[in-house]
RNA sequence: GCCCCCAUCGUCCAGCGGCCUAGGACGCCUCCCUUUCAAGGAGGUAACACGGGUUCGAAUCCCGUUGGGGGUACCA
C-alpha cells in the first residue's frame, strides 16, 4: 500500500452547504467526496456554510446539517460561516466599484425581463446601467462587469476542458439591493482567502464557474483552484434528485434504519468505483483508494434497492450486541405496534440473531417480532386468506391444539414434534410417508405469529410459551 | 430559445486501440439448501444509441446525428 501524503500535503477542500434545507443525498455525496479526498491526501476538509441568502437561511438547519455530517462520520477541520464575513465581501465590492469592474444598477427585475423579451427571447441582463453612473439608493444592486469578448475556461479534473464564451456571461449581481453580498462573490473571495486548492462539487454548478473565475481574476488571483465537477445523482426519471419529488433527506434514511456506514459506502459508489472493483468495504479502504481522477462523468441513479442490499450486508456484519443496540430505537420507541410497556429486552435478545439475518433496514425489525409483544397474533389478511383457506388447515390446527394442550416439555423440539404430528394427522405426508413440514407449519404460523413468513416457527413458539401458543391456536381455529 | 455537459446490461461500476465471443455488483429468473421468509451456494437473463471517419485493428480517438440531463434569479 502506498501511504497517503502527510498532513502537510497542502490540499484544502471544502463542503459548502446552504442552510436552506436538510442535508440532501446529493450534498452528502459532495461532502463525502471532498472528505475522501482530504483524508486520502492528508489535506484539510473545511465546512463553509454559505448563508448569504439571509431570507432563506435558517440557523437550525445549519445544526441539522452538521449533525448529519457527524453521523455519517464526515469530520471536518475548520468551520466558517459566510454571514460572519459580509464586511470582507462588501469591501471587495466597493473596490470593484472604484476600479470600474462593477457598477450600480437600478433596473427592476421586470424591466430586465421586458428588455430581454423585446430583444428577442434571450434572457439575461443587457448591461443597461454600465455607463449610467447610478447612485447608491433604494433598489440598487451592484453588478459585476463581465468581458464582452474572449473566453473563460478551465481544465476540469473530471470533464477535461470546459470553455465559456464571455459574451454569454451577463453582468451578474454581486451585491443585492439590501446590501447583502451574493454567493458568487463570497464564494470567489472565500476560496482565495481560505486557500482552497480543489473545488469538488456538483455539475449543476459548472455554469457558475466562469463567473467565479472572472471574479478571482479581478481580485488579483493568478492561481485558480483545480475544479472537479461531479456527475449528478438522478432519480429513476433521470432527473436531478429534488426534495419536491424524491426522498433526499439523509436524516430520513437514517431514521428508516439505514446505517450511516452503509449510506457512506453506497454513496461512494455513485460516480466512483474502486480500481479493484470491490464495492462493499470499510470506509478506511475507500479513503485509501479514492482518487478524483477515477470519478466518472455520467449521472448516476440513486438505486434504493442497491442501497438496501448494502445495508443488509452491513446489518449482518454487526455483532449481535451491536445489532441489538442499533435496533433499540426502533423497538423501544413510542411508535411501535405493541404497548410500549410490554416490550421485554431479554425476550428480544433471544430473537436478535435470527432477526438480524432477515432485515435489510432496521425499521423492519418490529414487523418480525411484534407477535411476541402484542396481546394477540398480528392480523395479516393476505396471510390468513392464503393459508387458512386450504383444505388441511383445520385438521392441522385441531391436531396441534390437542397436542399443545397435553404437552409437558416446551421447547423447539417439542413444537417441531407437534407440527410433525399435525402433518401426519392431516394427511400431509410425502411418498415416503414423511410429514410435510412446509405445509403443516403454515397454518400454525399464521395462527400464532400472524403472517405466512417470518422467523423460524419452532423457536419462536418455544419463546411464546405453551399457554399463549395454545390460546392463539384456539382463537384461530374458532375463526376459521 | 441560448449556454454547458453526458451517452457500455433495467441500474451502478470496469474497460482508457488489439488480452472483449465486453467483466463485476444490484435487480430479475432457475435450481440447490431448507419448518416459512431471509441468508448462503450453483446457474441464467441482459449493454457498447446511431451514422461517418482515423487506423492493419475501435466500446475505446475525431466529427455529426439522435437521445438525455444541467443551467439560464437581487437561490446556492
Amino acid at each position: 500500500m502506498t501511504t497517503s501524503a502527510s498532513a502537510t500535503s497542502g490540499v484544502r477542500v471544502r463542503f459548502s452547504p446552504a442552510p436552506t434545507g436538510y442535508l440532501h443525498v446529493g450534498s452528502a455525496r459532495s461532502a463525502l467526496f471532498n472528505w475522501l479526498y482530504a483524508r486520502h491526501t492528508g489535506g484539510t476538509f473545511i465546512v463553509r456554510v454559505e448563508d448569504t441568502d439571509t431570507d432563506r437561511s435558517r440557523p437550525e438547519l445549519t445544526e441539522a446539517i452538521f449533525d448529519a455530517l457527524r453521523t455519517l462520520g464526515l469530520d471536518w477541520d475548520e468551520t466558517y460561516h459566510q454571514s460572519d464575513r459580509f464586511d470582507l465581501y462588501r469591501t471587495a465590492a466597493d473596490r470593484f466599484l472604484d476600479e470600474g469592474r462593477a457598477y450600480r444598477c437600478d433596473c427592476t427585475q421586470d424591466e430586465v425581463k421586458a428588455r430581454a423579451e423585446a430583444r428577442g427571447g434571450t434572457p439575461g441582463y443587457d448591461g443597461h446601467c454600465r455607463d449610467r453612473d447610478v447612485a447608491p439608493g433604494e433598489g440598487v444592486v451592484v453588478r459585476f462587469c463581465t468581458p464582452d469578448e474572449g473566453t473563460t475556461a478551465w481544465d476540469d479534473l473530471i470533464r477535461d476542458r470546459v470553455e465559456f464564451e464571455n459574451t454569454h456571461l451577463e453582468d451578474f449581481v454581486i451585491v443585492r439591493s439590501n446590501g447583502v453580498p451574493m454567493f458568487l462573490l463570497a464564494n470567489a473571495i472565500d476560496d482565495i482567502d481560505m486557500g482552497i486548492t480543489h473545488v469538488v462539487r456538483g455539475e449543476d454548478l459548472v455554469n457558475t464557474t466562469p463567473k467565479v473565475l472572472l471574479l478571482r481574476e479581478a481580485l488579483g488571483d493568478t492561481e485558480p483552484p483545480l475544479y472537479a465537477h461531479l456527475p449528478l445523482i438522478v432519480n429513476e426519471q433521470r432527473k436531478k434528485l429534488s426534495k419536491r419529488r424524491d426522498d433526499v433527506n439523509v436524516a430520513d434514511y437514517l431514521a428508516r434504519g439505514f446505517l450511516p456506514e452503509a449510506m457512506v459506502n453506497y454513496l461512494a459508489t455513485l460516480g466512483w468505483g474502486a480500481p479493484d472493483g470491490v464495492e462493499i468495504r470499510p470506509v478506511a479502504e475507500i479513503v485509501e483508494q479514492f482518487e478524483l481522477s477515477d470519478i466518472g462523468k455520467s449521472p448516476a441513479m440513486f438505486d434504493i434497492k442497491k442501497l438496501e442490499h448494502f445495508n443488509g450486508e452491513y446489518v449482518r456484519a454487526l455483532s449481535v450486541d451491536e445489532f441489538t443496540e442499533r435496533a433499540t430505537p426502533f423497538i423501544s420507541g413510542s411508535d411501535v405496534p405493541w404497548p410500549t410497556e410490554s416490550f421485554d429486552p431479554a425476550r428480544f435478545a433471544a430473537l436478535a440473531p435470527v432477526v438480524q439475518e432477515r432485515v435489510k433496514t432496521l425499521d423492519e425489525v418490529p414487523l418480525l417480532v411484534d407477535w411476541l409483544f402484542c396481546a394477540d397474533a398480528p392480523d395479516d389478511p393476505d396471510s390468513w386468506a392464503k393459508e387458512m383457506g386450504k383444505a388441511h388447515a383445520v385438521a392441522v390446527l385441531d391436531s396441534a391444539i390437542a397436542a399443545v394442550q397435553v404437552a409437558g416439555e416446551w421447547d423447539a423440539d417439542r413444537v417441531r414434534a407437534i407440527v410433525e404430528g399435525a402433518a401426519v394427522d392431516a394427511g400431509l405426508v410425502n411418498a415416503e410417508g414423511n410429514p410435510q413440514l412446509s405445509k403443516a407449519q403454515a397454518p400454525v404460523r399464521v395462527a400464532t405469529l400472524g403472517r405466512s413468513k417470518g422467523l423460524p416457527l419452532f423457536e419462536s413458539l418455544a419463546l411464546l410459551g405453551r399457554d399463549e401458543t395454545h390460546r392463539r391456536l384456539a382463537a384461530a381455529r374458532a375463526r376459521v
